[in-house]
Order: C-alpha cells, then sequence, then structure tokens
DNA sequence: CTTGCGGAATTTTTT
DNA sequence: ATTCCGCAAG
C-alpha cells in the first residue's frame, strides 16, 4: 500500500503528479462535494445524466482509500448485476485489488448471500430454492384449482400481484388475516389462498422474489443478534435508484443502519468484539435517486422513501445533480417540457453546455410495420454516417412490439438483438434442465419435481402424480420419498419401475452433489434421464433447436465452473435465478439493441428511437385508469427521452395490430408536451393523416368527437402555422404501401450488381453490389422510386427480372 | 396415458 | 397471431 493511497491530500493524485487528484478531477463542485461529503445520512438527487455513476464509484473509493472503511465494511445496491459488475470493475480501476471483497449487488442478491448463511437460524436449509414469478404462477395456479377460487373472480395474475404488493409491504399471512374482512368470501378465499401459497413455498424450502427481501427483514427483526452482524459489518451503505425501492427494501436498509445496541452484544456471545464507542456506531447511508425517473410503482416502489428521505434520516444532507453530460440541449428541452406537466414534483431543470444539437426526428407511420421500416431506414442511414450499430437503440412500451421491429431488421440484414422479453431462461426445455438441476439440489421442491416427473415422456400421468402427492399428504411426507416407495403404491409394474428408476437416478447424482461441478452435473443428468436423447430422437423440427438450447446451457455451466472454480451447484442456481433483463447486455457486440422503455433505465446510446408514441400505448391503456397512472407513464416517457445523447427519434403508426385485429392508433398526449420547435416531422399525423382512403377517415371520424380546446389536431395546425418543411416527396412512393406480414424464402436465388429486380414494397431497382454468402447474402438496391435499401437476398419479398 | 382439436385468453412494465 | 387449456377419441 503506497503512501499516495493513504494521502487524504487533494492536490496530489496517486502517482504524485500534482496536477489533481483522480477522484475528484473533472467534477464539478456539487459532485465534488457528493464525493468528499462524510455524515451519517447523504441523499443525492442526480437528475439524469448528471454523472451519478461516477459520483458513486468515486465516492466508494475515497473510503476505501484513506482507509475510512475495508472493502468487506461496503454494501453498495445497484438495480442490476450489470450495474454493479459495472460499479465494481470502475471502483477497481481506481483503487485496484483493495476493490475485492465489497458487496456491490442487486438487494435481491444480498439478501440471497444473508439468507443462504443464516437459513438454519430460523427453519430453512440453505439448499432453498428461488421461484421466479412463472415458479410462483405455477404453484398459484395449482392452489386455485383445488379451491375452486375462479368462481371468486381469483385469477392466477391477479393473486399473484396482491400477495406481491402485500408481502411488498411486508404483510404477511398472519397479518393480512387480522385486517382482512372475512365476511366478504372472495377476501376469505384470498386469505386461504395466500395461506395455502405461504405453506406451499415453506414445504418446498423456498423464496420467491418477494420474500428474498421480506424474510431478510424478518430475519433481523427476530434475530437481533444476527441483525446485528450486518450492523456492526456494514460501515457504508450506499444505494442507487433509491426511488424505485419498495417498502420491504426501505426496511431493510432501516434495519442494517441501526445502531447495534449493547443487549445484542450480550445475546450473542462469542461474537462480541470488545467495545470501543465507534464499534455502536450506525453505518453511513448514501442514497441516489431522481424521482422524475420512478417508475416501478406498480411494483412497489413508494416514491415517498426519497421524498420524505430527509425526515426519516434526521441530520442528513442533500445535494442535487442537475448539470447533465449526456444530452444535446435539445433533448433536454424536450425532457424538460414533458416532466414539468407531472406536478407534484419538486422543480429541476436539467442543462448542458454541449449545445442545441440536431432536432428531434418525428415520423407516422400507416401501421406498426411501415414505423418499423421507418426505424430500419434511418438506423441504416446512422450507419453509412459511421455510427456504430451498438451506439442505436429502440425502445418501445410492451414487449410485443418487437414482432414488427424483428421482421423489418431481418429482412433489412440489420444486426440487432432483444434485450429482456422472453428470456433464454424462460424457455421450456432450458426451464426443464432447471427442474433436474433443482430435484437433486433441493430434492424437497416439488414444483421442479412435477415438471420433469413425466419430460421426457415416462409414461406417468396426472392421475400417477396425483397418487403419489396423496401418498405423501398422507404422511407428512415429500413427493420425491412417494416417488422412492411407489413400489408401495400398487401402480402398474411398468410405472413403478419408471418412477423408482427416475427417483434412482435423483439420488444417486444428488450424492455427488457437494463435490460436483455443475458442468458434470448437468451433463450426467441429461444424459441419465434420457432427456437429450429424447430431443434428438424427436420428429418434431423445433427439438432440434430445442436441444441446441440445452448444449447452449451446457456451454454456460462450463463457463461458469471457468470463472468459479470453487463454485457449487447452488452457487450456479442462484446466479442464474437473479439474472436481469439488462445484465446479460454486452456492450461490445455491434448490434443495435431493442428493449423495453423499462429495461432502458440507467443505460445510454447516442442515438436512441422511441417507437409506439400513441395513446393506449404510451401511456398504457392499462394504466390509464390507476391513479397516479399517466404521471408514471410520462416518467417512462421522460426516462426513454434522457436516454439518447445526440439524436433522438420519435415514432408512432396510425394503426397498430394487437391480438390479430388492426386497431387505429392515436398519436400520444405528450407529444403535445413537447415543444413544436423542437421536433422536425418527416411525416407528422396530420400529413399521415391527409392521404390514404378509408383508414385516415375513420382516423378523422373519431378524432372529431374527440376534440376539445387543446386537442392534438389544434396543436397541429398550430405547427402547420408555424412552417413546417413538406414532407420528402419520395415519402409518398416509399411508405404508401404496408409491408408484407409474411416471410418468405427464395431459396438459392443469386443477384450479382447490375441485375434488375422487382420488390412487392419498393418496386424495381437496380442491384448496386452484393455482400456476404449463402444464406446471409445482402443486396445493395438501388430502387428507382423508394431509395437505396439493403436487402438479406433469402427472405426479401423481391423476384429477379 | 397420449394426442389432437377448437375455443379462449392474451400483452404492461420486472427483481 | 399465438399460446394455452379442456375435452374427446385412440
Amino acid at each position: 500500500m503506497t503512501t499516495a493511497l493513504d494521502s487524504h491530500d487533494p492536490g496530489r493524485s496517486d502517482d504524485g503528479n500534482p496536477v489533481g487528484d483522480p477522484l475528484l478531477d473533472g467534477l464539478n463542485p456539487r459532485q465534488r462535494e457528493a464525493v468528499e461529503y462524510r455524515g451519517p445520512s447523504l441523499l443525492i438527487v442526480a437528475g439524469a445524466g448528471s454523472g451519478k455513476t461516477s459520483v458513486l464509484t468515486r465516492r466508494i473509493a475515497g473510503l476505501l482509500r484513506s482507509r475510512e472503511a475495508w472493502p468487506s465494511q461496503i454494501l453498495a445496491i445497484t438495480f442490476t448485476n450489470k450495474a454493479a459488475a459495472e460499479m465494481r470493475e470502475r471502483v477497481g480501476a481506481i483503487v485496484g485489488d483493495s476493490a475485492e471483497g465489497m458487496w456491490i449487488s442487486t438487494f435481491h442478491s444480498a439478501c440471497v448471500r444473508i439468507l443462504r448463511r443464516e437459513a438454519e437460524a430460523f427453519g430453512f436449509s440453505k439448499n432453498f430454492t428461488i421461484y421466479d414469478s412463472a415458479d410462483s404462477k405455477a404453484l398459484l395456479k395449482r392452489i386455485l384449482k383445488e379451491l375452486d377460487a375462479d368462481m371468486f373472480g381469483l385469477t392466477v395474475s391477479k393473486a399473484a400481484n396482491r400477495i406481491s404488493q402485500l408481502k411488498n409491504e411486508l404483510t404477511d399471512v398472519e397479518g393480512f388475516a387480522r385486517d382482512a374482512n372475512l365476511n366478504d368470501p372472495t377476501e376469505k378465499k384470498f386469505l386461504e389462498v395466500f395461506r395455502r401459497y405461504t405453506r406451499g413455498l415453506s414445504d418446498a424450502n423456498a423464496f420467491d422474489f418477494d420474500d428474498l427481501i421480506g424474510q431478510t427483514v424478518y430475519l433481523f427483526r427476530a434475530f437481533p443478534h444476527i441483525a446485528a452482524t450486518y450492523q456492526r459489518r456494514f460501515k457504508h451503505i450506499l444505494v442507487d435508484e433509491y426511488q424505485d425501492t419498495n417498502h420491504a427494501q426501505y426496511s431493510l436498509i432501516r434495519e442494517l443502519t441501526k445502531p447495534p445496541t449493547p443487549e445484542q452484544f450480550e445475546t450473542s456471545p462469542g461474537v462480541l468484539v470488545q467495545g470501543q464507542s465507534n464499534e455502536l456506531e450506525a453505518a453511513s447511508l448514501t442514497v441516489v435517486g431522481d424521482s422524475d425517473q420512478s417508475i416501478y410503482a406498480f411494483r412497489g416502489a413508494d416514491i415517498r422513501n426519497i421524498v420524505e428521505f430527509e425526515r426519516d434520516f434526521p441530520r442528513s444532507t442533500v445535494i442535487l445533480l442537475e448539470q447533465n453530460y449526456r444530452s444535446t440541449q435539445t433533448i433536454l428541452d424536450a425532457a424538460n417540457a414533458v416532466i414539468s406537466h407531472n406536478f407534484d414534483r419538486k422543480d429541476k431543470k436539467l442543462f448542458t453546455t454541449v449545445g442545441a444539437g440536431d432536432k428531434i426526428v418525428g415520423f407516422t407511420g400507416y401501421s406498426g410495420h411501415d414505423e418499423a421500416q421507418f426505424v430500419a431506414d434511418e438506423i441504416q442511414k446512422l450507419h453509412d454516417e459511421g455510427v456504430a450499430y451498438k451506439d442505436i437503440a429502440v425502445f418501445y412500451r410492451t414487449n410485443s412490439q418487437t414482432r414488427a421491429l424483428e421482421e423489418i431488421f431481418i429482412r433489412a440484414a440489420l444486426p440487432y438483438r432483444v434485450l429482456g422479453g422472453t428470456k433464454f431462461y424462460e424457455r421450456a426445455e432450458i426451464k426443464d434442465a432447471f427442474g433436474y438441476l433443482i430435484a437433486v439440489a433441493n430434492p424437497a421442491d416439488p414444483l421442479a419435481l412435477r415438471r420433469i416427473m413425466n419430460t421426457p415422456k415416462r409414461g406417468i400421468g396426472p392421475a400417477t402424480e396425483a397418487a403419489l402427492q396423496a401418498w405423501a399428504d398422507d404422511r407428512g411426507m415429500t413427493l420425491r420419498d412417494a416417488m422412492r416407495n411407489a413400489s408401495e403404491l400398487g401402480l402398474g409394474p411398468k410405472v413403478t419401475k419408471a418412477i423408482v428408476g427416475l427417483a434412482e437416478v435423483l439420488d444417486e447424482v444428488m450424492a455427488k452433489v457437494e463435490t460436483s461441478k455443475p458442468a458434470d452435473i448437468l451433463t450426467e443428468l441429461l444424459e441419465r434421464s434420457g432427456y437429450l436423447a429424447a430431443l434428438r430422437a424427436s420428429q418434431d423440427p423445433q427439438d432440434e433447436a430445442r436441444a441446441e438450447n440445452v448444449d447452449e446451457l451446457v456451454a454456460v455451466t462450463k463457463e461458469f465452473g471457468k470463472n468459479n472454480p470453487d463454485g457449487t451447484l447452488l452457487d450456479f442456481l442462484t446466479e442464474v435465478s437473479l439474472v436481469a433483463a439488462a445484465d446479460d447486455l454486452d456492450d461490445s457486440s455491434g448490434t443495435v439493441s431493442l428493449m423495453t422503455l423499462h429495461t432502458a433505465k440507467g443505460l445510454e446510446y447516442d442515438s436512441v428511437f422511441l417507437t409506439g408514441v400513441e395513446e393506449d400505448l404510451l401511456p398504457h391503456r392499462m394504466s390509464a385508469n390507476e391513479p397516479g397512472g399517466p404521471a408514471e407513464e410520462r416518467r417512462l416517457f421522460y426516462v426513454g427521452i434522457t436516454r439518447a445523447r445526440k439524436r433522438l427519434f420519435l415514432s408512432l403508426a396510425m394503426t397498430r395490430a394487437q391480438f390479430g385485429e388492426v386497431n387505429v392508433a392515436m398519436p400520444s398526449r405528450y407529444l403535445q408536451e413537447i415543444p413544436t420547435e423542437l421536433i422536425e416531422w418527416k411525416q407528422s399525423p396530420g400529413m399521415a393523416n391527409s392521404r390514404g382512403g378509408t383508414q385516415s377517415r375513420a382516423l378523422n371520424a373519431r378524432r372529431d368527437g374527440n376534440s376539445g380546446g387543446g386537442s392534438w389536431s389544434g396543436s397541429l395546425r398550430a405547427a402547420a402555422a408555424g412552417g413546417l418543411p413538406p414532407a420528402p416527396p419520395r415519402a409518398k412512393t416509399e411508405w404508401a404501401n404496408p409491408v408484407t406480414a409474411t416471410v418468405r424464402d427464395n431459396g438459392d436465388l443469386t443477384l450479382a450488381a447490375g441485375d434488375r429486380i422487382r420488390h412487392t414494397d419498393f418496386g424495381d431497382g437496380t442491384v448496386n453490389q452484393v455482400t456476404g454468402a449463402g444464406p446471409k447474402s445482402i443486396a445493395d438496391v438501388q430502387f428507382d422510386t423508394a431509395g437505396r435499401k439493403r436487402l438479406l437476398i433469402k427472405i426479401a419479398p423481391i423476384e429477379k427480372l
């Protein structure tokens, strides 16, 4: 450890260079204060793009460098695992190896770590399973069926949401029973559902996502000596995205920042550290947040946590970061204008010194496909100008909007990747493989067992399964026990053999769980269960892809083994249970990123396409009637806008396909909130409206019925009066037809420069150039009327002339 | 017990 | 449009 590292002298840096302190270089005065301030509690109100990650990492680095804290005394909570990894890396870059041993993780990861360590203390064993929302729903589905709860209007998703909300408020079954109105039969039924669900989880030795937080809080409250261990351990706690914390997470932080009391020392003999007075000091708390970016109220995030921080934590200090280092002034003006329509907020105005930059580009397509084509064309143009694909992102409100975008992107041969959505780990075959892994990791879990019992087909149907379960219930044993003793049930000899055989395989592999690597365990299970063999032997062509996915999973476990030589199966299962949509983001890949607005939070891109800016989509129909819904949707729009560094594209469609039906879409109310001079419309809603036949008449008809003062059409006319440039003439031919939705296959059609072709949407054109080989060849085509396009030859709707 | 058909529901956002 | 579920036939 060098003396420079210990130096607190701001005039020196690590290498003795007197130019400045690497911790403070390039920071503005507010940011410096946020890095250097020391006190019991600090709230950093950080507007979008104000460099909060930089401030947070330097603050941590500063604590380590000055020896105010050892790495093990720091707990930093981030929103995603990716953010955690990034923060660890950036702290490491400043202070080197001393970053090792810090707890930088999400709420959920930190809690799993604590729970695994302390599980035995309160009636769980440390190999508990983590149920994701799909698992929770599967359990609830069984319960609802058993109780005939659908007669009371209880659905799986309703019950799941309600239970999740209760848990986020730290209400357990007994707490709910006390306050519930049990004269209401529906409430009574729900209570029973809640009770059985809780029971089902504990029987399975499992926690759901919400339990991870809630049970940790319960653990701390019920066992003060355990809480004291962590209260003493963490001297500095830092929480990012504090505006998105819910009550349970808030309570966890409160527990951790309580000073350990002397009695607690006495109740934990053996852990007693000879009591200097500073051993009893509460941890210092730093939170970073921006109430304008609170977009998770739907899962219990409570904006009051940040608004009332100063009251909750007395002697706290607040530092405001308003200077934006990310976006152009045009983008910030639009963002400020939009967010200022939310009334219950502290006024905060982002500013920058980088200048106005380009105008926001607006576009209205005739359909979702038309809109997607616009996005694809603009991305191609940006790329031709030298913008890398990885610096471009496309945002949307709902995952279902990816379909149209993907269809067009594939056809245009644009490299893209979808973040979130149907994740790898949600695929059926991957869940099956995990079922096997969980079955050996946590034999008490019946959910995993049921999933694999008859996968691949072993002739063990629902009736057999029910018989096994009943046998187990009668004796207070687990489903797994019943399988081992299947011969006592008097089932057919074939079925009995299949059940006992499976139980034997599981038992034998389970014996090696402690000593074997996850990859070996998985491989053995897939072999001996016959799962992989069944997929390979299948006639269904999709099963081939499934087998590949399973192979991919094996590769993932091998990779995990390489990165974590001592990693157990339990470690692996924990890690994959907690990966989020944004976590597998790989910035180095040269692809355009597609994601929901929620996933986009915390990220930034040079060029951003915000699609589907329509009523019923943004704000979403479902949120329109909820209290605070429209305001939260506005914040979502605000988050999307502020992700853009240089260029922002806002697009919408006049019609959108939904549930297989085509519906008329209206421009979002939020569009009007952006000053018209900031947007340059390539095709405004009015322009799209005035052309074309029946579609626009339908739109007009509805709009007339809807037009009050300050309606959209009114502000459009104002915009037109302000002198918008006319639409580029080529727009007419280029966008006139909706793109055909079917994916075709041109076989081994080959093209060469100079060939003339005909495209169903773009008309005739001449091939400039062909790149790539085989099924990936791409034609660069100059169309006579529709401009220049790149097409994936194999699937483009074209013919050679 | 498995397969296959037709009707229903689905799509709001996520750790 | 696609997926999921329940029911009936094999």
